[in-house]
DNA sequence: GTCTATAAGATGATAGAC
DNA sequence: GTCTATCATCTTATAGAC
C-alpha cells in the first residue's frame, strides 16, 4: 500500500469522526494527512470513492476486533460486560460516530450507501454470532431471533451515538435502560421451571 | 408569520428530509421555497439560525401529533399498535429522516446541537408519558424507568431510520424483532401470581 | 420585502511541470 | 508520484435599486 494512499485513508476517517460528513472535502482531508489536495484525485479518483474506501476499511479492522473480544462470551452477563468496555473503546476510538456520519451522509447518495451497508453487515455478523450462542437456551429464543436482534443492536448504537453528541446525559440514562432491559432477559433465562414453563407456553403464541 | 418566511421554513424541512444535511444551503432551500436566496438572510440572518428555526418547528409539530395520538393509550399492545401505525406514517412524513439528519449534522455545529437537543426533548417528552402509564404495573417497572426507556426509544428510531436508508429489509428485520420484545414484557406483565413473584424478587435486586 | 449584482472564498477536478 | 497552477462552479453574505 502505498504510504500518501495509507494516509489519506486515515485522514478521512479522523475528519469523518471529529468534524462530521459536512466537513469532508478533498482540502480538508489532504490537509489532515499532509499531502497535496491533487493526490485525493490522483489515487482515489473522486472525493466520494475515497470516503468509501476509507469507510470500508475502518469498519473490517472495527469488526475484526469485536470478532476476537466476542470469541469467548456464551453468557449474557458477560457479553453485557463486555458490550459496555466495547462500547466505550470504540467511542473513544470514534467508530461509532463515523458509522452514524456515514450512514447519514449515505441518504443522498447510492455510492456510499453501498459502503455504508458493507459496513452495517460486517457488524451485524458479528453480533450475531455473539447473540446466537447466548440467547440459545432462553425461553425467549424464539421471539428473539438472533439476526433480528443484531440489527436492532448496531442500528441502536448509531441512534445513541448520534445521541450522544447532542445530549450525553441523555444517552447514557437510555443506554443504563437498556442494560438493564438485557439483564431482564437473562433473568428470564434464569427463570425456575414453573415460571419458565408458563413463559414458554405464552411465548409460543407470538412466533 | 410572513408567507415567505413560512416557505423557507417548510422547504428547508423538505430538502433536509429528501436530500439530507450535506444538501442544504441558501440556495437549495430557496430555490425550493421558490424565493430569492438573499431572502433566507433577510429573514433569517444566516443558513443555521433558518435551520434551527425549521428543525424546531417541525419536533413541535411532530410532538403535537404524538401527544394526540397517545392521548389514550394505557396498554403495551395498543400501544405497539399505535406505534407501528405512527412509525410508518412519520417514515412516510418523513420526520425521522429529517431528525437523524439533524442529529448528524449537529456534530459539528454547536448551535445545531442546541435545535436537535431540543427536538429530541420534546419527542421524549411524549414518549415517556405514555411509556408511564403503560408500564405502571408491570412487574418489570422498577428495571425499565419510563425516562430511560423513552430516550432509548426515539435514540433507536434514529438508528433504524438511518439503517432503512442503507438497508430496508435489516431495518425491518430489527424493528420486528423489537416488536416481538416489546410484546415479551406484556407477556411477563400478564405472568400468573407464582411465576410474577419468582420474577419480581429477582428483579429487586437489579434495581 | 423583494429583487439584482457582486464580493470573497471554498469546492471538485484537471493539465502540466518536475 | 507529487507538486503548482488553474478552471468552472458552488458557497455565504452584503449593498443597493426598486
Amino acid at each position: 500500500m502505498n504510504p500518501t494512499k495509507a494516509k489519506l485513508l486515515t485522514a478521512t476517517a479522523q475528519v469523518l469522526r471529529e468534524d462530521g460528513f459536512a466537513a469532508l472535502s478533498a482540502r480538508t482531508i489532504a490537509t489532515r494527512a499532509g499531502v497535496n489536495q491533487a493526490l485525493v484525485f490522483y489515487h482515489f479518483g473522486t472525493v466520494a470513492e475515497l470516503v468509501d474506501a476509507a469507510t470500508r476499511q475502518a469498519a473490517d479492522e472495527s469488526a475484526d476486533r469485536y470478532r476476537e473480544a466476542f470469541a469467548g462470551v456464551t453468557s449474557v452477563g458477560a457479553l453485557l460486560a463486555l458490550g459496555r468496555e466495547l462500547h466505550e473503546r470504540e467511542r473513544a476510538a470514534g467508530n461509532v460516530a463515523m458509522m452514524a456520519q456515514l450512514m447519514s451522509g449515505a441518504q443522498g447518495s447510492p455510492e456510499l450507501a453501498a459502503a455504508a451497508r458493507y459496513a452495517m453487515d460486517r457488524w451485524t455478523r458479528e453480533i450475531e454470532a455473539v447473540l446466537g450462542r447466548v440467547l440459545a437456551d432462553n425461553p425467549l429464543a424464539g421471539v428473539l431471533d438472533p439476526a433480528g436482534l443484531a440489527r436492532a443492536v448496531s442500528a441502536g448504537f448509531l441512534g445513541l451515538e448520534l445521541y450522544e453528541g447532542v445530549d450525553p446525559a441523555g444517552a447514557e440514562q437510555a443506554l443504563a435502560t437498556l442494560e438493564r432491559l438485557a439483564v431482564a432477559v437473562d433473568v428470564v433465562g434464569d427463570l425456575g421451571p414453573v415460571a419458565r414453563r408458563a413463559l414458554r407456553s405464552r411465548v409460543k403464541n407470538l412466533a
